[in-house]
DNA sequence: CGTTCGCTTCATGGAATCGTCATAATTCCG
DNA sequence: CGGAATTATGACGATTCCATGAAGCGAACG
């Protein structure tokens, strides 16, 4: 997901004028009102942003931004941490811990957009919405995949495995890793599966002559590389 | 350079506070009064961050960071836009043409130190994970072989084989040591095997005259040396 | 409900790689 | 120089690993 923001937070009402706000910025929000939800919401797919609110009932917000930066899995995660107080030692303690941004209540909704959109943008994420390499254009927003402007058709898991691909070319995965990244942790599945989700990609590449890009890597996994 | 500041700011007491805090935690601080001698300054080496007042004389801020943005040189500087007007306005203006962040004076020094923080850390750029050796280049994110940039072909052992040898240059091997690294200590294999291990690294090296660089330790084993 | 679509698993064949051995080549040393 | 020790090399069977087609299953959809 491109544009996808996780809002963890306790207090509805925030959540509600969040989600309206950011579903009206272009933003596929999902929300969870506490960090033990979140935890599991992280297991599967990742957003492509986290918004955290300080105060958390169990465990707080510092605390899962630490969680989740430790974990290698979440550990790259744009963060931005929300709150009430506007205390510089708060304010410092977030950014220690590991925040992106740090905004607070009460704050404009367009700011916050600024703000994710600017960290977005310096976290590596495409300008357009979309993943370019060679004639491959790969449109997270219409979720499309396109060659040389010919739509292409792809099936779901496809098109997150050549996600996941594209934001980390000439990187070799296990398969593993694969299954962490694309499927989400808590699915079990059998690694051999994930062959049979690389050859379906290749074939949906090969009229194009571009079944090379996802190369075999034997005895690890598979890798993404303009050869 | 990874802890250089280019200030860009006008008001010399502004800068000489900035210089002051900045250079207390241990920042290599740059200054500038405005934005001509910013832009000629960023033609030669690039700081890691510039900070810009949104007021300047001449070229104001924003326009800047645009022409900044703009040019593929300084595209991707990290910058954050400095202000003593707090207007939403102005805020969503600076994120829109390309700042990372914004903060408003008067504002907290060590909160600003910590924006950049965050923002450097966003910044860094993936370390290369590649192992050089003249020609040679074992990149270990990529779990690839190439010499003179053209892929070469190689066998896993002798991937992981060559990895240990180009992590220790210029060190003699028993084969017994090479077996218990490159094979794991549990599995059993006759020592002998080594040998033919080695001789298929050097095949895959010989055509680029590389092959010289596994050299026989007669007696012992195996060193990897540039001559 | 029946159909379609996509996902997962399984079975099979083939290719790449591995370890071993036999033999040739080299080095060492008396 | 000559024999012993050590290493280089080519070949081969065994094994591991991957590609591929097909079948079973469940969810989504009309």
């Amino acid at each position: 997901m491109n544009n996808s923001v996780l809002v963890i937070e306790d207090e509805q009402e925030v959540r509600e004028m969040l989600n309206f706000s950011l579903s009206r910025s272009g933003f596929e929000v999902w929300e969870t009102a506490n960090a033990e939800e979140a935890l599991r919401r992280l297991d599967g797919p990742l957003p492509s942003l986290v918004i955290i609110d300080w105060m958390l009932p169990g465990m707080n917000g510092v605390d899962l931004v630490r969680r989740l930066r430790r974990d290698k899995h979440t550990a790259g995660l744009p963060m931005i941490m929300l709150t009430a107080r506007g205390e510089q030692a708060d304010k410092l303690k977030s950014f220690d811990c590991g925040v992106d941004d740090y905004i607070t209540k009460p704050f404009s909704p367009r700011e916050l957009v600024a703000r994710m959109r600017a960290l977005l943008r310096r976290s590596g994420e495409p300008e357009d919405g979309a993943l370019k390499s060679g004639a491959l254009r790969l449109d997270l927003n219409a979720h499309k995949l396109s060659v040389e402007g010919k739509t292409v058709k792809i099936g779901p898991t496809e098109f997150r495995l050549l996600e996941l691909f594209m934001r980390n070319p000439n990187r070799a995965f296990g398969r593993g890793q694969l299954l962490d990244q694309v499927w989400g942790r808590s699915v079990f599945v059998e690694e051999r599966t994930v062959d049979v989700h690389v050859l379906r990609l290749r074939k949906t590449l090969k009229p194009y002559g571009l079944d090379g890009l996802v190369q075999t890597v034997r005895g690890l996994g598979y890798r993404f590389s303009a050869e």
